[in-house]
DNA sequence: AACTATTTATAAGA
DNA sequence: TTCTTATAAATAGTT
C-alpha cells in the first residue's frame, strides 16, 4: 500500500523503520478498533517499539479486564505448566506465577459462585448467566441420569431382598449414597471417604431417594477451598 | 476497503458480523506480523470474539514473555514485592502446594462450569445444582438492577439532549468511558478528515449510552499484582 | 506533517 | 468456509 512493493523483511535503514513504525501502530491500533466497534469484540494490543517502549490500546473492555480474561481463559482448561523447581533462582518466580494463577482462578470461582457480580459489566454478567445456565442443565440433567440409575438398582435389590437375605443389601447401598460430606465438587484423587449414614432400608425406593436429595446441603464454600490470605 | 463505505458502528446482522470479525481479525493479525517484521517490534494482540471466542497472536516474543514485560513495563520504577521464599527447602515445598491448590481448584472450576460431572455423585451433583442455581439467581437479579440502572441513565440523557444541545452530550458520555489507559489515544467516532459534517450524530442515545455502560471499568486491583500467602 | 501513487484490505456476492 | 472483484483504505516514498 505505497509506492513500492513491501518487502516483508526488517528494515534496515533506522528513521525509514521508525517512521514505518509509527505509521503502522497508528493503522494497527486503527484496525483494532474498527474490529472492535463492528464486531462487538475485545481486542487488546500490546506492542514494544524496539526501542523498548511500550504502547498498548484495548477496545471494548480495558486492558486490565481483558488480560485478566486472557489469563482465565488459560487457566481454566486443562494444563498447568509445569514449573521447573531445580533451580533456585527461578522457583520465586515460578511461585509467583503460581500465586498469580490462583489468584484469577479464585475470582473465576467467585463469579461461578455468584459471589462479587457487582464488579462485572452487563456484558459479563451476561455472559456469566449463560455459562451457568448451561452448567446447571448439564448437572441437571446428568443427576437425572443418575437418579434413574439408581432407582432401578433399588428396584433390582428390592425384588431381591425379597427372595434372599437382606444383610448384604445394606451394604451394597449405602455406598453409593452416602458420598463425602462435602457439598461440592470434590477433586477425585483421593476417592472420598464413604462414610455409612442412617438412612434406613425400610423406606421406599423414592424416600431414600428423596432423603438424599432433601439432605442438607452446604451451599458456601467448600472447606478444600483454598483461602489465600492477602496483605 | 470494500464495496461500501464502512460505517463504523456495530453490526447488527448476526451473519455479517461473524463474516466480518473472521476477515478483520485475519488482517489484524497480519498487519501485526508485519510491523513486527519490518520494525523490530514485539507484538501482542489478544482477541475475544463477541461469543468469547479467544484469539490470541504474538510476534517477536511470545504471549508470556510479552505480557511479562508488559507488566514490569507498568511498574517501572516502582518496587516489586518479592514473595519471601527464600529458604530453598521451603520454596519448592511451597510450589507443590500450590500446585496442589491449582489442581483442586481447577476441578472446581470444571464443575462449575457444568463440565465432568460425571465423577459426581448424585449427592455432589445435587450440591452443585443448588450452587449454580443461587450463582445464577444472583447474576441476574444482578444484571436486571444493572439494566434497570442503564434504562435509568437512558431517560436521563434523553431528556438532557433534548433540553441542551447534543454536541455537549456526546462529550460528556464520551469523555468519562473511553480514556484507554495509557497511549494511543482515539476517539470514539471516526475522525472524519473531510469536511463534511459527521451523520454519526444520529445515533440513538441508547447506542451511546450503552456503549458507556459497556466500556465501563470498576477500577480494581490490577490483576498482576502478586499476591503473597503468609503463614 | 502533508501529499499521492500504489498497494493492500475487505465488503459484497457467489 | 473460500474465491472473486470492485472499491475503500493504508501507506511508502516524497515534499
Amino acid at each position: 500500500m505505497g509506492r513500492g512493493r513491501v518487502q516483508l523483511r526488517r528494515i534496515e535503514n533506522k528513521i525509514r523503520r521508525q517512521v514505518t513504525f509509527s505509521k503502522r501502530r497508528t493503522g494497527l491500533v486503527k484496525k483494532a478498533q474498527e474490529i472492535s466497534v463492528l464486531c462487538d469484540a475485545d481486542v487488546a494490543l500490546i506492542v514494544f517499539s524496539p526501542k523498548g517502549k511500550l504502547f498498548e490500546y484495548s477496545a471494548g473492555s480495558s486492558m486490565e479486564r481483558i488480560l485478566d480474561r486472557y489469563e482465565r481463559s488459560l487457566y481454566a482448561g486443562q494444563d498447568i505448566p509445569t514449573p521447573n523447581l531445580d533451580s533456585q533462582g527461578e522457583c520465586s518466580t515460578e511461585c509467583s506465577k503460581l500465586l498469580r494463577m490462583i489468584d484469577v482462578m479464585q475470582r473465576s470461582v467467585r463469579h461461578l459462585k455468584g459471589e462479587e457480580v457487582d464488579s462485572l459489566s452487563i456484558k459479563e454478567l451476561h455472559g456469566l448467566e449463560m455459562q451457568l445456565d448451561t452448567a446447571l442443565k448439564k448437572t441437571r440433567s446428568r443427576k437425572e441420569k443418575e437418579l434413574k440409575e439408581l432407582k432401578k438398582q433399588l428396584t433390582k435389590k428390592a425384588s431381591q431382598r425379597d427372595d434372599f437375605e437382606p444383610q448384604n443389601l445394606r451394604h451394597d447401598l449405602a455406598t453409593p449414597l452416602c458420598a463425602p460430606p462435602q457439598a461440592l465438587p470434590r477433586p477425585l484423587s483421593p476417592p472420598p471417604p464413604s462414610s455409612f449414614g442412617d438412612t434406613s432400608l425400610r423406606n421406599g425406593v423414592e424416600e431414600v431417594a428423596a432423603e438424599i436429595l432433601i439432605r442438607k446441603t452446604n451451599t458456601t464454600l467448600p472447606h478444600w477451598m483454598p483461602r489465600l490470605t492477602r496483605e
